[in-house]
RNA sequence: CGGGAUGUGGCGCAGUUUGGUAGCGCGCACGGCUGGGGGCCGUGAGGCCGCAAGUUCAAAUCUUGUCAUCCCGACCA
């Protein structure tokens, strides 16, 4: 793409009402807009790194068999009362709103329970289980305030899939596959290094949960580790954890993290309270098993940020990075040049965002920095003289002059 | 929901204490110079001073109310 087609325009200040680094940069570099209170858009640059990181949840999530959907974010009042959850003394953070003819309506903060009354409609035998299905979806929550930019919004994108089974080994041994499928995402984000599998909090259904928490100084949990990093745990449920786990706690010391998935198992409580019941080979009913798992796609975004920062802007992992390369032309026969760089570039395969335009060598490297684009490549007169282009690589400042040929390699 | 702070061209800010006809930087438009780190010069456009009521000859400035935003806390499947 071409910068000079790109709506886009970056800012040397950032706004005066966000104080969280996520939103700074992000508003800065152009990613995002911010509408009200912990409610953001997504510009063209936003969904791109978006659409990259659900790429990768999407591709570990098909690997072990889910199947996409999308539900509605519009859902019904019955389809909640059944577990007690319409009732805004259970759930806080509802938004609700009624149909023309009255019909009460929320939007949905949540799918489990939506998610159960559709499946009901699918699985009645134990020959449809197990089965796993996920979808992306923007989740709508009322909170009281929101916080830390794009970390906590009251409107957030949001992987949630759901497994059923015909039994709790069953469950299991999938919801074990799922805690490795998570790792691999992490890794792909970029973020394995410092994201933990902990005990946290069971919340309505369980009494512990498996939250996976990225260390990270924006976070807002606080999370016990072992100095191996073998064990750590929430800090909501150190006490029970510990005892539960045998460990002195003591031992564990703790650190400032961000929430960036949480996965839980139901049991049968659910599928109880929604008749949920599936027909096994013995010809009677029994309650389904369910578990649930979530990823913040927008969170870990803005964590992603966080994390990678520099003076500069923001340093995108190659995974997710909007554009690989941010292309750089500086004088009239560097411009010639870059345009046939461009092209080159782009029937390789490789995502080229284009400083076309007629700025100063300074102001577009500066806005490849804060951007974040992984890779500059700059083509000036003076290399042009020589044949050769300039790479330089965003997270490193490392640089060095190539033929077009081995930019290409060294790109791939 | 409790506590604190802030709302002035698109963005960042000054001006409010001591009421007197709104200013700076960035950005934007036009012209020129420049051309490897947000460069320089000139000209110009753009503002119901968050909103409402009140005090006053006169309100960005004082009073009251209200809305919004941020931070701390409580909250957070």
């Amino acid at each position: 793409m071409r910068r000079s087609e790109l709506y886009i325009k970056t800012s040397k200040s950032a706004p005066a009402d966000e104080t969280a680094k996520n939103a700074q940069l992000l508003i800065r570099a152009g990613f995002v807009y911010k509408v009200m209170a912990g409610v953001y858009a997504y510009t063209p640059l936003g969904i791109r790194v978006i659409e990259k990181i659900k790429q990768i949840v999407r591709e570990e999530m098909n690997a072990i068999h889910g199947q996409e959907l999308v539900m509605s974010s519009l859902q019904r009042k019955e389809t909640w009362e059944a577990t007690g959850r319409w009732d805004e003394k259970a759930v806080d953070i509802w938004f609700k709103s009624k149909l023309q003819d009255g019909t009460e309506v929320g939007f949905g903060w949540s799918h489990e329970e939506p998610i159960v009354e559709m499946m009901r409609q699918y699985i009645q035998s134990y020959k449809d289980l197990p089965s796993s299905v996920y979808q992306f979806q923007t989740k709508l929550r009322n909170e009281v305030r929101a916080r830390s930019g794009i970390m906590r919004g009251r409107e957030f994108v949001m992987k949630d899939m759901y497994s059923m089974h015909a039994s709790q080994e069953d469950m299991d041994q999938y919801y074990d596959q799922v805690i490795e499928a998570y790792k691999k995402v992490y890794d792909r984000l970029g973020l394995g290094d410092s994201t933990f599998v902990t005990f946290a909090s069971g919340g309505a259904f369980t009494k512990f949960s498996h939250e996976f928490q990225t260390i990270c100084e924006a976070g807002e949990d606080t999370l016990y580790m072992s100095p191996d990093h073998s064990v750590a745990v929430n800090g909501e449920v150190l006490d029970d954890a510990t005892s539960e786990l045998g460990i002195d706690k003591s031992t564990l010391q703790p650190v400032t993290t961000a929430e960036v998935g949480n996965i839980f198992k139901f049991g049968t409580e659910k599928s109880e309270k929604m008749d949920f019941y599936y027909t096994g080979e013995d010809g009677h009913r029994h309650p389904i098993y369910l578990a649930s798992y979530g990823i913040g796609i927008t969170r870990a975004m803005g964590v992603i940020v966080e994390k990678t920062a520099d003076d500069k802007g923001i340093v995108w992992p190659a995974t997710v990075a909007p554009f690989g390369v941010y292309l750089v032309s500086i004088g009239e026969s560097g411009s010639r040049v870059a345009d046939e760089i461009y092209q080159y570039l782009v029937d390789a395969g490789i995502e080229v965002l284009y400083d076309d335009r007629d700025e100063r060598p300074g102001a577009k490297f500066a806005d490849a920095e804060l951007m974040g684009i992984p890779h500059r490549v700059t083509v000036s007169d003076r290399l042009v003289e020589q044949n050769m282009v300039e790479l330089t690589v965003r997270a490193t400042s490392e640089t060095s002059v190539l033929t077009r040929e081995d930019l290409l390699a060294t790109l791939r």
